[in-house]
DNA sequence: CCGTATGATGCATGCGCATGCAACATTGAT
DNA sequence: ATCAATGTTGCATGCGCATGCATCATACGG
């Protein structure tokens, strides 16, 4: 309880060497023979010894140009969203799999970014990825001169030293608007998930400019925050109206599932014969059977493979320069959307 | 870039003082007034000083029983499903505001925690969370030996020296088969989760119990992974028999949105006329309008806070022994079901 | 048989911080 | 005016580890 914690002096004098030796048994690149290693090993198993992290980051300080923790920062917001819960689930066990921890940041909003980076910071973490969200110019510039790598997943901002990945929004906007204007739709609304955020504001853009190729013009906008019910209190404004949309984009597919749960359950419409809905993520939940929901599938695994490959690069090269990376969506037809007459 | 860290006794040269000057400054409890603390704060921040909590912690193993780094480790499964995935939010937000650091863990096998605990100790964390997952009784006794505390979520191990925190599974069984048998439901099945789970099997030892007591015996049993498509190919195997189930409770909510669904929309059956479903967790998703699943609800909020209470007071006292909670569940009676003839 | 190259080992050191201790300054009571 | 009590400060030290350097052992060529 209260006994003291093994070190590596301890293991030194039950296997009868020097500390060093110790220490060298446990880096695989060290100068020892088998046979001693063999004997500080086996001391340490009956010792229980296992080498402390913190001590050996200390260390590097004195090695390295900058101090290794041998931790990643991770700032996470919107974990309730199956998709953001997916992308953690799936980047952890990638940065796990090479060798980090995972020093994990939650926050609520964009505000607390900044705070939780300065905290990380503390803890000398090697590499930081941010989930959807950004950070400041001036957290980005003292990242940059603590040469500590920083990937946004989800987001971009070019202007800033640092690298990102995420999805072409503004091209899954214009495959959103070019399925529902061949299947000949007429009234056609979009839902936001955060008028100040780029990721929605974008696939906006390429949604409306491809509206306007056309020659229609977007017929109703809401709000939503990304969350199911968001988007449920977006369906009723959406339809609660004399003259009702005949397709619904949302920026995201739980919002979109907010409409058609209450489309089909509240307001009792039939999806896709009153209105088509499509989302975007393509989360699980949207291939239920009941829901049948076309959204702009993400290359998910290929995404965080990229930032786990990018981060670990540049972990290891500091003075790379920061890399931005954008992938593709890809239309998933499901059932919500009435088809256009001619394909498909 | 490879500027050197901004240490101490950058700041301490800047401000005219000592190294333990710029130390005590940052630490509120320490004896220095308020002039020097401000001159220092003033050299700090122009530096863009921030203490180094890495080698605070080396420093704490010389003054503590134990090393400490405010870090708390916390080893995750099945964060995919809602119910994890909003634990996870939740708790570590908690945490967080606590003042400590979330070291993450994603496991996908219970055989991993070990491992990952070993990992953790390497960083001295303070204490550890595990949610969903048990420990060997060797690990157990290795955190219990290093004073690290360590609290099961969703588990328990009355034989091991951890505190636990959990839902009353047999309890909930119970409520669910009473419901069921009060409706008049005659052919009642159960979709376990894992079968090598005390999780599951607590859950439909409480349901079988009260069957048994009605005097009625299961009708079916499957066994699926807590996963959604687990619980629809439940669902199409106890449906695709000749005589099939009049109630199906399942040992967490997302399986039996499988069940719902492929049930609903894939073989055209109608709940609750053609069977009541009753879930477990009350997730979000249960309450969305197009599934009106009943459930037993987990009473989330009090647990975590109950969990972040017992593991702070447990780093704080070493001393303190192990804590075991658990908590009652509550049946949400929503449209999956039919009611029993007389009341609610 | 000697000299040199190679590998293995131990010693000493410092990473950045917090704190015990001694020195010193300041205040108030007598 | 003197002394004790209190508050503030700096010095020195060590937390556990990795590594440069010197030392020593071993092997091999001439």
């Amino acid at each position: 309880m209260d006994r003291k914690a093994i070190t590596s002096y301890d293991v030194a004098r039950l296997a009868g060497v020097s500390q060093s030796a110790v220490s060298r048994a446990f880096s695989p690149e060290a100068s020892i023979s088998e046979a001693t290693r063999a004997r500080v090993m086996n001391a340490a198993r009956e010792l229980g010894y296992q080498p402390n992290a913190i001590a050996r980051s200390m260390s590097s300080a004195r090695n390295e140009p900058q101090q290794k923790s041998g931790m990643v920062g991770l700032i996470v917001t919107r974990m309730q969203d199956p998709f953001f819960a997916n992308t953690v689930a799936e980047l952890s066990r990638n940065i796990q799999a090479k060798g980090w921890q995972i020093l994990l940041f939650t926050v609520e909003s964009q505000e607390e970014v900044d705070a939780a980076l300065t905290t990380l910071m503390r803890y000398k973490i090697d590499g930081v990825v941010i989930l959807s969200a950004i950070l400041s110019g001036r957290m980005a510039a003292a990242c940059h001169a603590s040469g500590i790598p920083v990937i946004l997943y989800n987001r971009s901002a070019a202007e800033l030293p640092v690298s990102s990945v995420q999805i072409e929004n503004r091209e899954g906007g214009r495959l959103a608007a070019d399925f529902l204007i061949e299947g000949g739709h007429e009234r056609i609304a979009f839902v936001a998930g955060d008028d100040a955020d780029s990721t929605s504001r974008l696939r906006e853009e390429g949604f409306v400019e491809r509206l306007v190729t056309a020659g229609k013009k977007l017929f109703l906008r809401e709000t939503g925050d990304y969350t199911f019910v968001s988007g449920r209190e977006a369906g009723l404004r959406l339809f609660s109206r004399q003259e009702r949309p005949d397709a619904v984009f949302c920026a995201s597919d739980v919002m979109s599932l907010g409409v058609l749960h209450t489309a089909r359950h509240e307001l009792n419409l039939d999806v896709p014969r009153d209105f088509s809905l499509i989302g975007f993520d393509d989360i699980p939940a949207a291939d239920w059977p009941g829901h049948q929901l076309t959204s702009i599938r993400q290359p998910v695994h290929r995404m965080i493979r990229e930032a786990t490959d990018i981060l670990i690069e540049m972990m290891e090269n500091p003075d790379r320069s920061p890399r931005t990376r954008r992938f593709s969506g890809t239309l998933i037809v499901r059932g919500s959307c009435r088809l256009p007459a001619k394909a498909v």
